[in-house]
DNA sequence: CTGGTTATTAAGGCG
DNA sequence: CGCCTTCCATAACCAG
């Protein structure tokens, strides 16, 4: 065990045997400390004679002329007095009292890390960390109420366990039926990028921007607990089924205009169609509908990806990664756990199976190809790069990808050269240089746009980035971009819709802007609308469009664990 | 170059 | 209203 340290606050601990003196502006000073602060009186003096301060107060107060309105109270409530406490156990952990100063805490033999008031489960069972990697259980497959039982009684109430299997089975699956006899063939693999834009055409797209509204508190809701890093939206275009999975391993799912039979139901006991469960038990990194709408796909933190079946009502671990114990020896991600610094970072289908293959990036540099077709296996994983995987992307053309992340290098793949993972290390065709961290790398629906977000604080579209071969050079389209988000916010990862409107094409991003904004961009690069209003009171870190409502739909995730939708 | 620190950031919750 | 916590992000820095 280790604790923190508390060395040096001011820089003068151990080396009193050799005194020191500190120069700046050509004066000694006693300490690093005493130094610092003339540094500091000198660049507040040269601040206040600049007359810089008095403009930004004035800029200041004309920001705050518009009074940030309160967070919106609509969806989860917090239960003050919970109705049944759940039996504690001894350890301080799992009361989730934090043991000050402790960060990391230990690393168990199991490769278990334990972060200090991080990790606690309600789940009341005695043998909660037996479960591999603290998940949320041995693998099997978690009913809905179960699935809204682990999230402990402090988001409950009485009810909302039945108001929960309620809407996932009747609503969500007519919502599911209703969409996936309407929509086309069935059998054939479902391309997410074939989805035409139907209504809407390069003409009315800029109104169908400008009508986007945020000003009515029934568009924001808290759907989870805590910070939001990943949003996904049901396909059916006559409904919005808004989803978001939180830091904690939660995912909740919104019903945003509920209806029929279920409205009555949940007047007395829901929270205006909100249902919270509990997958996970650690962040869920990404979040995704197939493109029939029946299934919804989710990576963790925590190793695992579970995918929601609405037919079976059950949320299946389709894919883990486990340590090479004999005791996990028939499981799909025997010997794939990388240690405790290990996690999946993020989830991409594949789009040429549906939703039977994807993609996984994990925080140690690999990428995994997982089929889940009948045999299920896992095609192929590669180290690609030295640092976290933040994001990959597969072209159209089904075997061009993007991956970026912390190496700070956006590359570019052909995933045939991978075909096994037995297949030497391959190597990249073409690569961009950024200078620091990639948040993400997405082709445009046409293949034809490579957008990246990174931390240089631009977002960058490359031209037929697929067709490149060796060092991309700057791109031709660059937006500059504030993307400082900070360690508290998820970061900014800019989206594409997923269909294109007569040719154009957009995306979405979050935004440090005050008023808080969404923007929505065009595939040149240029600012089509910034999406603010009364509802938008905090950062919308991640976001994403409805991929098929007749009107434009965008939903944003916060830090607070709310949603908010902009129609 | 590696390892180990610390600054920075936004927003809700609580006193 | 003002302080406190957040704590699996990232960058920048420093010491060895």
């Amino acid at each position: 065990m280790r604790t923190t340290r508390s060395r040096a606050v001011s820089g003068d601990s151990d080396d009193d045997d050799a005194p020191q003196t500190f120069m700046f502006q050509g004066k000694a000073y006693e300490s690093y400390q005493e130094m610092v602060n003339a540094k500091r009186q000198r660049n507040q003096d040269v601040l206040a004679s600049s007359g810089l301060l008095g403009a930004k107060a004035a800029i200041d107060d004309a920001v705050l002329e518009q009074k940030a309105a309160k967070a919106a109270s609509r969806g989860l409530k917090r239960s003050k007095a919970p109705r049944e406490p759940l039996p504690r156990r001894k350890s301080s952990r799992l009361q989730g009292v934090a043991a000050s100063g402790i960060y990391v805490e230990s690393e168990l033999a199991a490769g278990k890390v334990v972060v200090a008031g991080g990790l606690y489960t309600p789940n009341d069972s005695e043998e909660e960390s037996k479960f591999f990697n603290d998940r949320i259980n041995d693998g099997s497959d978690l009913t809905v109420s179960e699935a809204v039982e682990l999230c402990g009684s402090k988001w409950s109430k009485e009810g909302t366990v039945e108001a929960a299997e309620q809407f996932m089975k009747q609503s969500l699956s007519d919502i599911t039926k209703t969409f996936s006899s309407t929509s086309s063939r069935k059998g054939s693999p479902d391309s997410v990028r074939s989805v035409p834009g139907k209504s809407i055409t390069s003409k009315t797209l800029q109104s169908n921007l400008n009508a986007l509204s945020l000003e009515s508190d029934t568009c924001v809701a808290k759907v989870t607990p805590e910070r939001i890093y990943s949003v996904a939206c049901h396909p059916n275009p006559n409904h919005i089924i808004a989803c978001a999975g939180d830091k904690r391993g939660h995912v909740g799912i919104w019903n945003v205009d509920q209806y029929g039979a279920e409205a009555k139901q949940e007047d007395e006991s829901s929270s205006d169609g909100v249902h919270l469960f509990k997958p996970f038990n650690g962040a869920v990194s990404s979040m995704t509908w197939n493109q029939s709408g029946t299934s919804l796909l989710a990576a963790s933190y925590d190793g695992s990806v579970r995918s929601f079946d609405v037919e079976k009502q059950a949320f299946k671990e389709v894919f883990a990664t486990y340590s090479d114990d004999d005791v996990y020896k028939d499981k799909l991600g025997y010997n794939l756990h990388g240690g405790y610094r290990s996690w999946l970072q993020s989830l991409e289908l594949d789009h040429r199976f549906g939703s039977e293959c994807f993609f996984l990036s994990t925080s140690e540099g690999s990428v995994m190809h997982v089929d889940l077709r009948s045999k299920r296996k896992v095609t192929f994983d590669q180290t690609l790069s030295e640092r976290k995987i933040n994001s990959m992307s597969l072209h159209p053309n089904g075997y061009t990808m993007a991956t970026a992340g912390l190496s700070t290098v956006v590359q570019l793949w052909d995933i045939r050269s991978m075909s096994d993972s037995k297949s030497k290390k391959p190597k990249p065709l073409a690569w961009q240089n950024v200078g620091k961290s990639i948040n993400s790398a997405f082709f445009s629906p046409s293949g034809k746009r490579l957008l990246t977000t990174t931390m240089m604080d631009h977002l960058d579209i490359l031209e037929d980035a697929h067709l490149a071969s060796g060092l991309i050079k700057t791109p031709k389209t660059r937006i500059k971009h504030d993307n400082r988000t900070g360690r508290w916010l998820s970061t900014f990862m800019a989206r594409w819709h997923p269909a294109s409107f007569s040719g154009e094409e957009i995306f979405v991003s979050g935004s440090m802007k005050k008023p808080r904004t969404i923007e929505v961009f065009g595939g040149n690069g240029s600012l089509l609308r910034e999406i603010r209003g009364i509802a938008l009171t905090a950062v919308a870190s991640r976001c994403c469009f409805h991929p098929s409502a007749e009107k434009l739909i965008v939903i944003g995730g916060n830090s607070s664990g709310r949603l908010t939708i902009a129609r």
